[in-house]
RNA sequence: CGGGGUGUAGCGCAGAUGGUAGCGCGCUUGGUUCGGGACCAAGAGGCCGUGGGUUCAAAUCCCGCCACUCCGACCA
């Protein structure tokens, strides 16, 4: 490929939408170009680093057995009827009307098309276990894309999933296919990437795992521990609190609290810490607006992804607005009418004492709260977010970080959600109808580029592993006028093309300086730069993208350099 | 869904108190340059997001849409 064929322009200035290095990257290096809200068209360099992407998947996919399908973007809603889902998703589903009126959806993800590919063929036990994959074109009508292909409407993803006759099975797979993707993330050249345990939605079933890429600008918040192993997405965490209630239990007593209404405004109020206090955090169901009421100590937020999975149904933040006289900032445990509002108590609560709270009566509240003594014996849930510096679940220490992460990847131990709700069933072998239990595994290939993009650039641009890079190889002709350095040049890219190198060539009169920050924005790792300087020494330069190689090199070495040069980043990589 | 911001040339922006549009980059042509985004000269390129209103006159003032964008919520 020559330098000035290559379509899409590279330019100086960031355009001023873009807030992350790699979306201002990708924009300013003529890899894509926006065509809507969350939609891109990418150009020939984006192009080769996702097909690269996405051939190291197959490689992967292949050697634990998968078996490349494809579904189609565009589906019958009966199909998602079958699953509930056409109801149960909100917007972020596109439905549409074919001529004939039907209702279609585009598919943002193909658990019910799996099901139905393979529910005829696998009606016996012994075709089981199987997994097939697809990488394939998604539509997530997102309400806030952003950050570049980071999060887009659009997008590409491998999407894989795997059929069991038991439990045991599936879980035998699922560890493969970790294995596999922790393989993948390597491959690409970000063996950085971590998997944590994680929240499965309304995926349903319950383990299961997200690989996230951590940096500053991840959408996702993460717990690790500095001193073991545990690490888990904010919404899967574990929050663990100790109470020891010390000192001498206080009687319950009633304080005028004129003009206070924070948590934080009341405990300095009465001279106590945030966690000798009860706040009260008020949720509507979406479905009929009904209120839940949480009570959780006053340090502490609601895990709404818990609240959530506990009620099993959707909710959302809210505000008393009734005639009960209870008003915001002024509502408590002790009195309130458990049996109107669904009343929840964290367990952030248990074995507290001499607690600060809200009395259900303007300018009020509460000081000395024990619950036990006062309201009783109460179910405590864990509804509490994990805070920096919380118990670790795993070990017990106070040693939990809190990162932000970009999730590349994530697998399902789905279990029979699908197979049940759209009546996929095989014959054991003592001739019974069982459900097949399924696993499902993802991962976003735009989002992938980005993130390595992410993880590997400088000021000048991205810095691409070989694996993935658009080209192994820029071989820059600096002086393209002069007749002998035109012809070197030449004859090092016929020769790089005979020897399949993957190079781009540029031989553009341009300046050195606009030459190199073209080079710099492509981003190629092995850059072979000839000069009329260099060739009076009979030498080419060569010099690697990441400055850890830069080397003179006798123009008749030059390929046999490259070519060990290419073999040597791909071993570091593969190790 | 809640709260901000912005729409003027391909990109980045300027256009006080209303008078039919300009700068830098990029692009075209010629010349001089040539190891980190050169310089000179001459050009091309705009329904000022859109609909309405006020006015002799609107990019500019008023109202409504639309689009994009940022923060937060949601995110299978």
């Amino acid at each position: 490929m020559k330098m000035d064929k290559l379509v899409g322009e590279r330019f100086k200035e960031k355009p001023a939408d873009c807030v992350i290095d790699s979306h201002a990257l990708m924009i300013r290096g003529g890899y894509m170009k926006g065509v809507a809200n969350g939609i891109y068209s990418s150009f020939m360099p984006l192009r080769r680093i996702t097909r690269k992407i996405e051939n190291i998947i197959r490689e992967e996919m292949d050697a634990i057995d998968g078996q490349e399908v494809q579904f189609p973007v565009v589906m019958p809603a009966s199909l998602w009827n079958e699953s509930g889902r056409y109801e149960s998703i909100g917007s972020e589903l596109c439905r549409f009307k074919d001529r004939n009126d039907v209702p279609m959806v585009l598919g943002m993800t193909h658990e019910e098309a799996a099901v139905h590919l393979v529910k005829e063929y696998a009606n016996s036990y012994s075709r089981y276990p199987f997994m097939v994959y697809q990488i394939q074109t998604k539509f997530r009508d997102e309400g806030r894309p952003r950050a570049g292909l980071i999060r887009v409407r659009e997008f590409t993803m491998k999407d894989a999933y795997s059929f069991h006759t038991s439990q045991e099975d599936l879980e035998r797979y699922y560890k493969i296919c970790y294995d596999s993707y922790n393989r993948i993330f390597s491959r690409c050249g970000i063996p950085e990437v971590i998997s944590v345990k994680s929240d499965s939605g309304m995926m349903g079933g319950n383990v299961s795992h997200e690989y996230m890429l951590l940096t500053p600008i991840g959408e996702d918040s993460i717990a690790i521990c500095t001193e073991c192993d545990y690490r888990a997405n904010m919404e899967a965490a574990e929050s663990i609190i100790n109470n020891t209630a010390e000192g001498e239990d206080e009687p319950l007593e009633i304080v005028y609290t004129p003009n206070i209404h924070t948590i934080e405004d009341i405990c300095s109020f009465l001279n106590t810490s945030l966690e000798e206090s009860c706040k009260a955090v008020v949720y509507q169901k979406n479905k009929d607006d009904k209120y839940v009421i949480v009570f959780i100590r006053g340090d502490l937020d609601v895990n709404e992804t818990k609240l959530t999975n506990y009620l099993k149904e959707e909710i959302h933040p809210g505000e008393i607005t009734d005639d009960s006289g209870i008003y915001a900032g002024f509502i408590g445990p002790y009195g309130i009418d458990r049996e109107k509002y669904t009343v929840l108590f964290d367990k952030s609560l248990k074995g507290s004492h001499n607690l600060s709270c809200g009395a259900n009566k303007p300018e009020y509240h509460y000081k000395g709260l024990k619950i036990s003594r006062d309201i009783g014996e109460v179910e405590y849930v864990e509804l509490a977010k994990i805070k920096e510096g919380g118990i670790c679940p795993n070990c017990g220490k106070s040693s939990i970080r809190l990162s932000r992460g970009i999730e590349v990847g994530n697998i399902f131990q789905l279990g029979t959600k699908y197979t049940k709700s759209m009546n996929m069933q095989y014959l054991d072998s003592e001739g019974n109808l069982q459900y097949p239990i399924m696993g499902c595994y993802g991962i976003g290939v735009g989002r992938l580029a980005a993130s390595v993009c992410e993880a590997h650039h400088d000021d000048y641009g991205p810095i691409w592993p070989i694996s993935i890079a658009p080209w192994q190889v820029q071989l820059s002709c600096l002086r393209s006028d002069d007749e002998n350095c035109k012809k070197v040049s030449d004859t090092l890219y016929n020769s790089m093309l005979n020897n399949n190198i993957e190079v781009i060539y540029d031989d553009r009169n341009i300046r050195p300086g606009a030459m190199f920050s073209d080079a710099d924005l492509l981003g190629v790792p092995i850059r072979v730069i000839v000069s009329p300087r260099n060739l009076n020494d009979g030498v080419c330069e060569i010099v690697s993208r990441d400055k850890s190689v830069n080397e003179k090199v006798p123009v008749d070495e030059v390929m046999n350099f490259t070519e060990n040069l290419i073999k040597d980043m791909f071993e570091k990589i593969n190790k």
